[in-house]
DNA sequence: GCCAACGTTGGC
DNA sequence: GCCAACGTTGGC
């Protein structure tokens, strides 16, 4: 089983909106290495659920992949925000995952907590400017995180 | 293929 | 709201 870290801007999803939906499609990423890490992930994967762009940047938990990478339909969707007017049915270009909601962590794991731990450092995340939305988390990285949300 | 301009991300 | 960093676009 692979880990993985997708960020989401909580007005969007927020941990606490998947927590109530149960289940949901994660879609919109529009960035070629996001969605070539979106691709790559497989059923029973494990994902931090990070919020980005709000007050209390940081990891709010986890969840789980419960559907591999098809489609995104959004790209294929005039009303949505995410609409590329170069995709089409047969060339869609964007793919989309279906997660589920693990765990709800009692803290947010705050961006400056877990820029302090040496385990973490390799991560995107934490470097300057990084905008990567999908990335991988090695299990040493995945060991170090729940170990702070003890 | 280069690179400037632009739009977006995301922390602060 | 500001701005640094990044990815993409498009002229040449």
């Amino acid at each position: 089983m692979a880990y993985w870290l997708m960020k989401s801007e909580p007005d969007e999803l927020s941990i606490e909106g998947l927590s109530r939906l149960g289940r949901t499609r994660w879609d919109g990423v529009r960035n070629y290495q996001a969605r070539n890490f979106l691709r790559a992930m497989s059923l029973g994967d494990e994902f931090c659920f990070y919020h980005s762009s709000c007050p209390q940047p940081g990891i709010a938990g986890l969840g789980r992949i419960v559907v591999a990478a098809y489609p995104d339909p959004t790209a294929l969707d005039p009303h949505s925000p995410y609409f590329d007017a170069k995709a089409s049915a047969e060339k869609n270009p964007w793919s989309a995952v279906e997660v589920e909601h693990v765990r709800t962590f009692a803290q947010v794991l705050g961006l400056g907590l877990l820029k302090q731990q040496a385990a973490l450092e390799e991560m995107p995340l934490v470097h300057k400017g990084s905008r990567l939305s999908v990335m991988p988390v090695t299990a040493a990285q995945w060991q170090a995180i729940c170990a702070l949300a003890r």
